[in-house]
DNA sequence: GCAATTGCTGCAATCGCTTGCAGTCCAAAT
DNA sequence: ATTTGGACTGCAAGCGATTGCAGCAATTGC
């Protein structure tokens, strides 16, 4: 029989163990176990003894060896296309909030939109969390399919059949936006799409194009390659070759580069061209005239993530596709038509 | 002797271990374990042998059972008080690049600018990962030095005696932004602080006010009491209540309210009133006029923390207190004074 | 030719926790 | 009085990886 050897390599760490606590309350760690995870369990007199070991000697179970054991993690992941756009952050903020009941922390990668980087954080990812969120995803379906597969995955924005996934309604945002346009008396108008692997803004754009024709609208498209203040800036000169009088961004980081563009340019906002974006982040509030925008509720957002997560985990439902409903919320840089339709001041 | 029974409690998971490695391959898992974490010491046939088994099992270790046996975690923690400050999001952007080479991963906890919170995110995140980075502090320095004391902590944008730390450097910001403004002619200023609780925020102020003491400046205060657009909204009266014809802001997110207010109340900037703020965040070139700014470098900053998270873990450098220095970003809310020092248009 | 060294690989003991099973003890049922 | 059952608690087998030590060749030194 090998005899005991002195510890080989221990974890520096002095931190106390179940078998502290077991032997200061003179049970086997097993109760102590026990006593914290299942309560019911164990005989009240005994509990007692136990948790109050536990808070005597600032007892803290050690989650690698729980995460082993069970192979359960209590983190999720979370991928964003780029962590520094307010929108994801205040996301991430609410989604913290939301995942506060369900006790998970969570472990952020930034793929900075990019598709290789993307899923190799999901890659990495596995195995280490429980669930991973991946938000605006620019990876090729069949891939992103292929790693929920193997994977827990939760999609924000944007939907793949049979994975499972949380979006703000792109009809709805369309619908409200162009609603509101409408009613304004904007006939001819512009949308400034997003990059194209951006599933958001091609669905947003189909539904554009839809209404535009059963309105019978003048409608322009736009591309940016990325959805950034200095690409809507950019896109200013394109905008005045046409004779829209408002514009639909992609998002509000594009919107406010096109007010900001348009101005420098001498169009005046709203007068000459309305803008409508679209995220709702605190930048609209900021900026001179505020944004129009169609905001996504975060918390509705959050709260669909974190059902979409518990339900994966839980049921293993693969194909819930959840929709939040977005809300317009008017600022100053919409305004009725005021010259006849077609005909916007354009002059430098 | 027990006989094996079968396994229990076993997780889900179906994931390739060394078991399955060495068996594909032929030698004892901890021959495989090595031919990972230091080929060096495997021959360079079997060395071949085990790689190509990883790969075509695509074996990826299980970090749960190395940080168990190891104690090292492979991924630092960073409490910030608000992801949704565009300031904090393009850190911990920065920070994560920075990261890439040691290989760490990011648990992002947000304190909400709350002391208690930050202690207890703290506190959670003890033994969880190698060492977390607090950025912003509001904690009461006592019980910050207890917590760094049984665990590694690097501060960001906060020094406390004993406790390793990164900071802009206060004084630094001070001077540029008090320097630029003099150059410009202003003698009456107004400092319009952060909360008291932030040790940055009360560093500037006293810098601050020894340069106004040495250059015979009049110097005003206005305190606020968070750090955000709406409150720089809020103080613009009691701005307005002084005769300055400078304003130094403690965030370029105060600073924007400001002007946002000001414009509101008919107060031309920069023409009656210069604006300076603070970190360098996108937002300063998307308002009108683009706010002139002191920047913190975040990639400088990023790498700080990085060095300082490595001498910590690798030499117990517990005292560290690194500094960089900031840039003036001129925008255009600061120009020469115009009227008389002391006697800026008030009329609302 | 034999000992010492070197180079690899295998053995087995942990890291701290969870949990199925088996025992123990006591009350209630037959 | 014996059985049955219920309520607790202890036992021990792992989860998957790391690593000090030992074993075993092959090589080197004398």
């Amino acid at each position: 029989m090998p005899e005991p050897r002195q510890p080989v390599g221990a974890p520096a760490c002095g931190s106390v163990t179940l078998h502290d606590v077991a032997r200061s309350s003179g049970v086997h760690i097993a109760t102590v176990s026990r006593a914290l995870s299942r309560p019911e369990l164990v005989n009240e007199h005994t509990l007692a003894r136990v948790l109050a070991a536990v808070e005597a000697l600032d007892y803290h179970p050690n989650l690698a060896a729980r995460r082993l054991r069970t192979g359960r993690t209590a983190t999720i992941g979370v991928v964003v296309p780029d962590i520094a756009n307010p929108f994801f952050g205040a996301f991430i903020r609410e989604l913290q909030d939301a995942l506060r009941i369900t006790g998970q922390a969570v472990v952020l990668a930034d793929s900075r939109h990019d598709a290789e980087i993307e899923l190799d954080e999901v890659a990495w990812l596995r195995g280490q969390v429980d669930a991973v969120i991946v938000c605006g995803s620019v990876a090729p379906a069949a891939r992103l399919r292929a790693a929920a597969g193997t994977q827990p995955v939760v999609l924000l924005n944007r939907q793949i059949r049979g994975t499972s996934s949380v979006v703000v309604d792109q009809r709805a945002v369309a619908d409200v936006s162009i609603e509101h346009l409408l009613g304004l008396g904007h006939r001819s108008i512009v949308y400034v799409a997003g990059p194209a692997h951006y599933w958001s803004s091609v669905q947003r754009r189909s539904r554009i194009e839809a209404l535009a024709a059963q309105h019978h609208l003048d409608l322009h498209l736009v591309d940016t390659a990325e959805a950034t203040f200095e690409a809507g800036v950019g896109v200013v000169d394109q905008l005045r070759s046409t004779p829209a009088t408002a514009v639909v961004a992609f998002n509000d980081l594009l919107a406010v580069g096109l007010v900001h563009g348009l101005r420098a340019a001498a169009v005046a906002v709203p007068t000459h061209l309305s803008v409508v974006g679209c995220d709702g982040i605190d930048l609209v509030g900021m900026v001179d005239p505020p944004l129009t925008t169609v905001a996504a509720p975060l918390p509705a957002l959050a709260a669909a993530v974190v059902a979409a997560v518990v339900a994966l985990l839980n049921d293993g439902d693969q194909t819930s596709a959840r929709k939040v409903a977005p809300t317009l919320v008017c600022g100053g840089t919409t305004m009725a038509v005021r010259t006849k339709p077609g005909r916007p001041s354009r002059h430098g």
